[in-house]
DNA sequence: GTCTATACTTTGATAGAC
DNA sequence: GTCTATCAAAGTATAGAC
C-alpha cells in the first residue's frame, strides 16, 4: 500500500529535524518536502507545529530505536554489541556526510528550557530507550542499578559522541567512545565474575 | 570599570541560545535583552547574527572552559577532578532549573548540517577544550593517545549528561555518569601502573 | 482530504537623523 | 555610538471553495 500523506508529513519533519532543529524547520519547508498542502498540514495536526513536532520525535524515536536494536540483538554477546553500536554509528556518519545523528537531541535541547510539552516528549522517549538499552546488560548478568548506569553511560556516550563527530565532521571521537566504553562494560562485567 | 555595549550584547546572546538555541534567537530578543538598540547591534557586529553568534560561541567557551578549569585545577588528583566535575554538573543542573549547561551544544547540533562557518566555530571550541581536558590526563601518566581518549569520553559524557538530564529534569544520569567515568578512569590508570 | 488565498507576526537587516 | 523608522522575507495559522 501506498504511503499516505499523513506518514509523508511526519517523515518529511522528523527529516528536517534533523538538519535544522525543531525552530529552524518551518510549516511551509514541511509541506514543501512532503509534497503537501497547507490545508493537509493543519487537517492531520490541527495542534499545529507543536503537535506534528511530538509525533514526528515519537515516530522517529520507535525507528532509531528499531535500528540500535537489530546491532545489538544481532551481537553474540553484550561487549561485541556495544563495539558494534559505536562503530556503526560512525560509519553511518560518514556515509551520510554526518546528517544521520540522534533524530531528537538537536529538539531536546531546542526545547528543554522553552517548550515544557515537548520537553516531556523528549523525556519519556529518552526514558524508554534507557529501559531498553537496561535489557543486554540485565541478560548479561549485571543487577539492576548496574545495567541502569551502564544503559545511561552508552546512551550518553553515543549523544555526546554525535556531537563531537558533527561538529568537527571526523568519525574519530565516536570510534574513541566506542573502546573506552566496551572497556567499561568489560570491567563492570569482570567484577560480577571474579 | 563600567560594561560596554559590545560585551552586554555578547553576553545576552550566549545566555539566549542556553535556553533558545540559535534559530530560537532573535536578535530582537538580544537588542531587548542587553538594553541596546538594533543601531548598536549592527554597529559592533556588520556580520549580522552570524558574526555575533560566532564571537558569543566564543567567548562562552572560554568562560567555561575557566570554570571547568577550576574544577580540575583545584583537585588533588585525576580521578577527585573528574568526579567532582559531574557532581559540580549535577548540583548547577539543579540550582537552575536545568537551564545552565553546556552553552556550545545546542547551537552546534543546529548548525551542524546547515551552517557551515558556526560549524566550523564549534568545531575549534570542542577540539580545544579536548586539548585542555588531555592535560591532566597526560600530568596523572597516561600517554597521549590514551589521554585523549579519556579527554573524549569525559567530555561526550559530560554533554551526554546534559542531554539527558535537562531532557528528564533529573540530576540522576549525570550522577551515574560520574560513577562510570570515574572508574574509566582508576581502570585507565591501574592499566600503567600494574 | 486537498487546495488557494490570505491574515498576522516575527525575522534579519538597512537607512538616515541625531 | 545610538536612535527610530522601515523593508522584504519568512514564520505560524486560518478560512472557505472544491
Amino acid at each position: 500500500m501506498a504511503i499516505g500523506t499523513r506518514d509523508r508529513i511526519v517523515e518529511t519533519t522528523a527529516k528536517l529535524f534533523l538538519e535544522r532543529g525543531y525552530t529552524g524547520t518551518g510549516m511551509k519547508a514541511v509541506a514543501l518536502g512532503s509534497n503537501a498542502t497547507f490545508g493537509s498540514l493543519y487537517h492531520y495536526f490541527p495542534g499545529g507545529k507543536e503537535e506534528l513536532a511530538a509525533e514526528a520525535l515519537r515516530t522517529a524515536a520507535d525507528g532509531y530505536a528499531s535500528r540500535v536494536g537489530e546491532v545489538l540483538g544481532g551481537a553474540p554477546d553484550v561487549v561485541t554489541a556495544v563495539r558494534l553500536a559505536f562503530e556503526g554509528a560512525a560509519v553511518t556518519l560518514q556515509d551520510t556526510d554526518y546528517a544521520d545523528a540522534c533524530p531528537i537531541a538537536t529538539v531536546a535541547l531546542e526545547v528543554a528550557s522553552s517548550n515544557e510539552a515537548l520537553r516531556q516528549v523528549t523525556a519519556e522517549i529518552f526514558e524508554g530507550w534507557l529501559v531498553f538499552l537496561e535489557i543486554p546488560f540485565l541478560a548479561a548478568g549485571l543487577d539492576q542499578p548496574r545495567a541502569r548506569e551502564l544503559a545511561i553511560l552508552f546512551l550518553a556516550a553515543l549523544e555526546g559522541g554525535f556531537l563531537l563527530c558533527r561538529a568537527a565532521k571526523d568519525p574519530a571521537p565516536m570510534y574513541a567512545l566506542g573502546r573506552t566504553v566496551v572497556e567499561a562494560v568489560e570491567h563492570a562485567l569482570a567484577d560480577t565474575r571474579p
